[in-house]
DNA sequence: TTATTATTGTAACATAATGATACAATAATA
DNA sequence: TATTATTGTATCATTATGTTACAATAATAA
């Protein structure tokens, strides 16, 4: 949710938007060897939950989505595709929405229309940590990125987003190259092969990892990077473009 | 769309329904080493159209698309999965709905349900051909298996949807094991073969197919077939059922 | 009954991909 | 200038895949 949550508050019938339907985006950063999450925590409710919106009746459902991860983010051109829609009939769960609006001193009725069942498509997006400044918005305390192996507890069905999410990340990493959406411009085989580790979760040989790279002939090599380290530099590459995949 | 519509029909306002969504399925058979599609055709209309209904308001999504799937089919325990969510907004066109409505010699208002636009879920499945009786309901003519490379024109963005499907099924070939919920029980390599060879649309070294598929120990080897073919007789496979996708 | 035929199952070898090890090159530090 | 840890890559081992060949054999024909 975003913004627009207090224009959508005070609509009762919901016009202007897609009844029923909702998106919930799983923004990924990679920093520091680990996996990130982009999280927002709702006003004086203690709620963690992933950005999400809804989608407005001349709106396609993927621009929708862009829309949501802009308002969040700030980026645009991010790769960004749905994997999967979360329609179970049991996620639907007024509770956390009640909570979030008496929280702001809103009382709905019972037939509001965020009240009422949503169905939601999860997206989810790979974006550059470095690029990123989460931005609270008018009814969010807090939009910070959480490690994935730290997560705090989240609202609703919002944890199986995230990690359906990841299962489509990892089945994904190796066949497209959306891995690359995840580093920064410039980087080294050393930063690509610890990102591709984080995400299956396991070791890879460093000397078959480097020799693979190399020959699928879409990294760049640039120039000598400067290490802290007391050992050779090394070097570092940049993703060649026409590969980009953006969604 | 399935039995229900009569009751959808003069349901004018989706009462009971999740309001703007829909479920369409490619449902896939294999014949004559050929793959097939199911499709159906609305009384009077000439409109071909993919198998689809709606979500009752007290049903998962995925269990909507297993009812939809058994009201055509007559099947159940079918590998059946999500691919993409068809939520363009140019995709509403109310035209051939009031088509089909028409030669039922129902004539809508301009604000009923079925006329609003809808987000449709697609999903595909994966059928033994020779377990489907195709079978037209109440305002159906037909309901016919086609084969992907000559179907007729399509209702809406049903042939896109088609596509869709295509290309999820290839990606997924190889990496699940969800080609075997084509085959019937027991099947030749060359069956197998064959079946590979039409969805990826390319030739594979016999030697190597069937080495491979031996290698993976998901085949039981059962008994001699008998052929027309004057020459030696294939053995029959079965797939051992552990691995067994349903979805 | 026996030879012919086409296809199957698999062996054998060639090539390509990946795993494992080793080592020279070298940027920062001591 | 020596030490240190890491990088880039070469080398060999192992595994996977591409290619060719051929014996086995069910149906047909002679």
């Amino acid at each position: 949710m975003s913004d627009e949550f207090i224009k959508q508050e005070t609509n009762v019938t919901g016009e202007g938007f897609l009844p029923g339907l909702a998106i919930d985006t799983v923004i990924f950063g990679f920093h520091d060897n680990q996996l990130k999450v982009l999280l927002l925590t709702y006003k004086n409710t203690g709620l963690f939950a992933l950005p999400g919106g809804f989608i407005h009746q001349n709106e396609d459902v993927n621009e929708a989505a862009r829309r949501v991860l802009f308002s969040r983010t700030a980026l645009t051109d991010i790769f960004l595709e749905q994997f999967y829609v979360f329609g179970n009939k049991n996620r639907h769960d007024v509770a956390p929405l009640k909570t979030i609006m008496a929280a702001r001193n809103f009382i709905p009725l019972n037939d509001h229309w965020l009240l009422k069942r949503f169905v939601s498509v999860g997206y989810y997006a790979l974006v550059d940590f470095t690029k990123v400044i989460p931005t609270p918005d008018s009814i969010s305390d807090s939009c910070d990125w959480f490690s994935l192996d730290a997560l705090p507890t989240l609202m609703q069905d919002h944890q199986e987003i995230v990690n359906k999410a990841l299962q489509t990340l990892q089945a994904n990493l190796d066949h497209k190259l959306i891995g690359f959406n995840l580093l920064s411009e410039t980087f080294t085989m050393g930063d690509l092969q610890s990102l591709y580790e984080t995400i299956l979760n396991k070791k890879l040989i460093r000397a078959a990892f480097q020799r693979k790279m190399l020959s699928l002939c879409i990294l760049e090599r640039i120039a000598k990077k400067w290490t802290g380290g007391a050992h050779k530099a090394p070097y570092l590459y940049r993703f060649i473009s026409e590969n980009n995949i953006l969604s």
